[in-house]
DNA sequence: TATGAATGAGGTTTCATTCAT
DNA sequence: AATGAATGAAACCTCATTCAT
């Protein structure tokens, strides 16, 4: 009753509010989409009432494009840096952007949100717009310059990298889909790292300069 | 007033209503998903009332089982039957069935599905697992077919085809995924008949044996 | 069960439902005020559920809006049909009106209308405004006209009759009001017979020409 | 930080907050009635938190009542010794009456509490009880005794002074009600001092005894 | 067969009140 | 004495579903 956990129910979190309920509604909001997601559900699994919500957020939608903004701008910070970071061949760097993407997205609850952004799109149509801009190409325009570097050293066959960059990168984003969607309904596929490492090979073979 | 023209048509309609309404239900709930779609915007667009969709279906999610099922059963014969008759060296055959299936799929309403279907997977598992056999297993089947025929001939380097499917059609689905999501809210991307050039050469390239 | 009483509640009354919810909502916000009316009360005792009042009125403000529109209009053209029908000497003009008033407006429940506008008026200033034009600025326009008569007659002294109107109907306005506040807490008065006869006797006293 | 002058202003404020409360919430009760004015906006316009309210009153209906009963308590203790000391002809008594009672009631936040007292008579039994007591009774003494006065030294006609007293003084109510409703809606009406003189010749012309 | 008025459970949102700090 | 984060009951409103016509 007044046990020391109890008594921090009671701790003041401001702070920590806005995270606890972002997190708690990214999950909901992927698994069963913002319209069939309840309030009262969010606010349960963050373990507050219902009116907290309204403390922090003024709506449900407000909610959900915090949770939107505020899971992918910390992301996409990180990625740009670790990308400046990386080095060496053409096609040693895409396996190494591939297989960093798949841990820090698809391994991580954020990798719902391509899901949550393609079934809310028309329903949300601004969010859908600054998803593309911030995240797709940004992640588009590191991928075309990772290209290019193949094409001018040879590695890669002369292509227009504008062209192929979604074709590239879409088994990445089905897969991640994939995992927040009939994966769950126990729709399973290949393993993931299998399903890498054939992507891997299979996208670089297609990709690569003629041996001629 | 009851000439037999009249009643006729008035027949004709009654036959057909089910399928007006399963049309109009598609478009709907691929546009807004299935807990954001209000039955009266249905039977609007259906032109007919609310009352009415109670007469053919028991409830919205009876309704909404029946738009994935008769969307689908036609095609899924249809497309077995089309596949069986085409002939030719692997690659060939591929490429007219990539061709083929966005035809079929990608323009048209049912190109919807997709989406609809990993939108609404979690909340709706046994649709998921009943589109996951019945569609996603026979496309599977049949493109497996056409890997296992191409390396046999030798066309195809060698490799485990139910390892590669998935990824190989990825970039299709991710295109008619997308036609239904960003592409309504103004986030466009490269046309699709070179969507289309560009991704067979890059899996053809992928997928064939080693010139060596 | 099925007795014909029962079946009534199912007959179709569309055009007597708005009628009778602003009935209902009019004897409750003038009970209560606007926002200490619930809606389910005023559902109830027009004898329907909560969700009707939303298949005619948008919402608890538009109803609202209607209940004092709805109420005001028809008596307001009454009114004016029977004032033009009436002659004779201004003084006895001036009682015949007040009399008439009364009864028609001091015994109805639509003599709610004033206490619930001056209650009301600053959360809803459209409404307010609308009442002040078309309600009292029309009452005004009357008794002017009245004043004016008995003035060139000689019956009245020479005043402004601008000036006296809300002053000389202020006692019948304070009548209606108390009638539905302070009367209903036991907090009794005048009987309104001798209420009228001394309220006109002294106006009339306080109009008239100096005997001189 | 705890220096006499601090503590000294710090005691002081705490014994002048109630009476900021109550100033506060008066206003915006008169302006928007009880259930639609928010306890945070009373705290917030007096400068308190929410919370602070319950260290002074146990709820919202308490800091009504408290409302109601610390403005007009001071007020009439103040009247009714002001009225004993005035002296004179009964008719230049009710003119300085009249016009103490405006500078006093009309011109300050108090006169609000008329049209709050009217409008939630009903939602409040109790209090409209005790205003009637309190408030309108002893003013009805005071103004039957100058009429009585008046009456008695032939000024005024022979009337019975219980009748008249709610008729004559509704011209001044209704105009303290007008300035708390209408009047800040933009719907406005003769100035006040113009309504008094005109109210006050038309009042004891009623009032005197014919010339005959 | 078709209608659409009516329902009422269930959702979002508000806000008076509480209580650890 | 004062705060303000947290609560939860209760309000408004929506919409899938029913049923007399």
């Amino acid at each position: 009753m007044a046990c020391p956990i109890e008594k921090f129910r009671w701790r003041r979190r401001k702070e920590a509010r806005p995270a606890e309920l972002t997190a708690a509604a990214l999950d909901l909001f992927v698994e069963k989409g913002f319209a069939a997601t309840r309030l009262d559900e969010i606010a349960a699994r963050a373990g507050v009432s219902k009116g907290t919500v309204y403390l922090y957020f003024s709506g449900k939608e407000d909610l959900f494009k915090a949770v939107i903004r505020e899971s992918l701008l910390p992301l996409l910070a990180e990625g740009e840096k670790l990308v400046a970071s990386m080095h060496g061949p053409a096609g040693d760097l895409f396996k190494a952007i591939v297989m960093r993407w798949w841990e820090m997205v698809g391994e991580n609850p954020i990798g719902g949100i391509p899901k949550l952004i393609f079934a809310e799109a028309r329903n949300f149509p601004e969010i859908a717009r600054f998803y593309a801009e911030e995240v797709i190409e940004r992640g588009k325009r590191l991928l075309v310059a990772v290209f290019r570097r193949g094409i001018d050293s040879g590695e890669f066959r002369p292509f227009d990298p504008e062209l192929l960059v979604h074709i590239v990168f879409s088994p990445l984003m089905m897969r991640v889909i994939w995992k927040h969607s009939l994966d769950c309904c126990g729709v399973t596929t290949v393993p993931i790292d299998i399903y890498l490492r054939e992507y891997l090979e299979l996208t670089l073979r297609g990709l690569r300069r003629d041996p001629a």
